[in-house]
DNA sequence: ACCTGCCGTTAGACAAAGTCCAAGTCCTGC
DNA sequence: GCAGGACTTGGACTTTGTCTAACGGCAGGT
């Protein structure tokens, strides 16, 4: 998959392949979740992509993440009441969630099975299984 | 478990068995928990307790909810980015979310079998697993 | 080159969920 | 009845995220 290196121009196609013009801030955007491919929160990518001199705003942080979101380039990842974490890695996996520490770590998918789960809820389809291990330091 | 009825006095008796003092405000906030055994967020709940009367702060309600968390009456549920829902129902389940209705629905833990997981990082022991089936209406 | 329209961006106001704090109330043991 | 601790309260505050109205810049047509 990342066979080439991320740069600014690699980004921009990817971006452009999931049908989404690569503006300069959406680059930046993109840029900072693909460079390091961790789990950021919209806040954290707000102060990264901002750190060297003010460049995007607020505003089109979120507007580009949700954007993305849509267009299936990275994932969302709800295991913090305060803030929500958004996830370059979109091929499905799971996670284990630190809850004292707040350290999301990736289980990949292939490795786990679930099974007996019962049908879905009459009228409706699924979209994806969610498994959060929530873990604590211990002592 | 829940053989005898809810009511007043059966739930100050969970919070004593649970180690807490059963005031006048908790045994309301945990009665609208207990009574319809649903999903519900905080301001739900707020909303539920003072119904007929202003009877308890939206701070009381924040503070039993969280002591009641950490006593293990109820549990969280963190599925929508915006707002936390508490579970009545401790014994270990999954659920079903639908992302656009709001909707949860429990899936009992007894039938779900969960093989392959890797071990837990080093340094950690594990809390809990949460399942979330993420549905959508079908068209 | 210029106008025009559209998409994207922006600052700042706003909304909602939840926390904090200082003051007040209630209960209990003496 | 009194003192002390636990509990509750209103309201201010914080944080995360959304909305809006104005602005900017680029593409296409003339």
């Amino acid at each position: 998959m990342d066979i080439q290196p991320i740069t600014r121009e690699t980004v921009a196609e990817r971006l452009r392949a999931h049908g989404i013009a690569p503006t300069h801030q959406r680059i930046e955007v993109a840029y900072v979740l693909l460079e390091r491919c961790e789990h950021l929160s919209a806040d954290r990518i707000l102060a990264l992509v901002n750190a060297r001199h003010a460049e995007v705003s607020k505003a089109t942080v979120y507007n580009a993440l949700r954007l993305f979101l849509e267009k299936g380039l990275i994932r969302e990842l709800i295991v913090d009441p305060a803030k929500v974490f958004y996830d370059p890695n979109t091929s499905p996996h799971h996670h284990f969630y630190d809850v004292v520490t707040g350290e999301l770590t990736d289980i990949p998918a292939e490795t786990v099975r679930i099974e007996g789960l019962p049908p879905l809820p009459p009228g409706t389809v699924a979209e994806g299984i969610d498994v959060v291990v929530r873990t604590r330091p211990r002592n």
